[in-house]
DNA sequence: TTTTTCATTAAACACTGTTTAATTACATTT
DNA sequence: AAATGTAATTAAACAGTGTTTAATGAAAAA
């Protein structure tokens, strides 16, 4: 039966390709992605440095690999956003849900959204990643034109309101996990992303 | 006369330490920190690698040395700001300033706002680099003030509020910079930031 | 002219990502 | 069961990195 031993390879071959991953992303939240080096990852997982190029093509591959899983993340605790009728309030939950996730996984966030992935292969299957992250942002766009169909946002542009928007909760946490904030009144440090998202929500409800 | 020979001296050391400085900004800019070793700074220069390490403590110390430069270029584009009388005007022009200086230098901005600076410096000089860049949020911060004072932002904090305003800016152009924008309309890309901009200025004018 | 000082360098160290050829382990065929 | 073939795995090498060291060179002071 070879269709059974092929199975258990392809099986096995898997199972290492994940270990390679948790290894590496383990390492990349750790001590960043510069200052983990391929050997780092090989030493974790037991295995000589060479194997790791046998599954992925190089050190970008990895970390395009965990950018996509971290999308998908991020995707799922959007889902309960379905139960939320009034638009308004969804964006709102959107926007909770987006700061919850990028102060929980501050260092997964920053490798989505803020370290720049090497160019080549931005040109190649990172593109196909993004789809992802264009499925959240399509669904924050289409919850701002409900929004405007209900009379909020008027003389607003919707693909320019919601680049807005995003742009107004990445700035926060990206300066705050980039650590940034020192200009901020110290007592107030640890709030301010909480706080700055307040002030966001009053702005909403008043327009 | 030691005296003027030490003057000299004193004058080719600035003049090195200088030329060092120019290099690696240029380098820097040109393919990023990180790809840019201390090696090709020192051939840019024509001098041996080791030179540099009479003249900075490490790789970050030049770095550090850059992004107070920047600090300083942003400053001066800002000190027109005060013939504009107007505190919400004058608000709106800090916004259009900043996003102009990230646009027309998206590497300098990069160094300054984006890029992570090793932790042990963060503890040291870094203090001291930041009061420049606390000098400009001080600056937004009390215009704001001087915006509620004249009967805008009623219900809002002023901390809070000017970081939300700065990180507004700050994720319009970063998003932009480090090419998260393949989400957006196709034919948008290229103007998004300036028409983000334009939707934040509509929701400060009407609140 | 000799001594001292200090800028500058060459060389080494321990690392990095990646490629290569050699080796091992194992399924298939004889 | 032994030989063959295939694929996973490795060791070794290459060219690069940041940084430190001891040696060199030139110029100022004695």
């Amino acid at each position: 039966m070879k269709m059974g031993i092929n199975d258990r390879k392809e099986r096995e071959k898997e199972e290492l390709r994940e270990r390679i991953l948790v290894a590496a992303k383990t390492l990349f939240l750790q001590k960043g992605i510069d200052k983990t080096s391929i050997r780092n990852i090989a030493d974790l997982i037991e295995y000589s440095p060479g194997i790791i190029y046998h599954y992925f093509r190089d050190k970008n591959e990895i970390f395009h690999a965990l950018h996509q899983g971290g999308f998908s993340q991020l995707m799922s605790k959007m889902s309960i956003l379905g139960s939320v009728r009034n638009p308004l309030e969804r964006l709102k939950a959107m926007g909770s849900i987006y700061v919850n996730f990028a102060m929980d996984n501050p260092d997964m966030y920053d490798l989505m959204f803020i370290k720049e992935a090497p160019i080549d292969h931005v040109a190649n299957t990172e593109h196909d990643a993004w789809k992802e992250g264009g499925g959240t942002f399509n669904y924050l766009r289409s919850t701002i034109m409900e929004c405007m169909e209900q009379g909020y946002f008027k003389g607003h542009d919707a693909e320019a309101l919601s680049y807005m928007v995003w742009s107004t909760v990445h700035g926060m946490v990206s300066l705050s996990i980039r650590k940034r904030c020192e200009v901020i009144l110290p007592e107030r440090q640890q709030s301010i992303v909480e706080e700055g998202l307040e002030e966001f929500f009053k702005m909403l409800d008043r327009i």
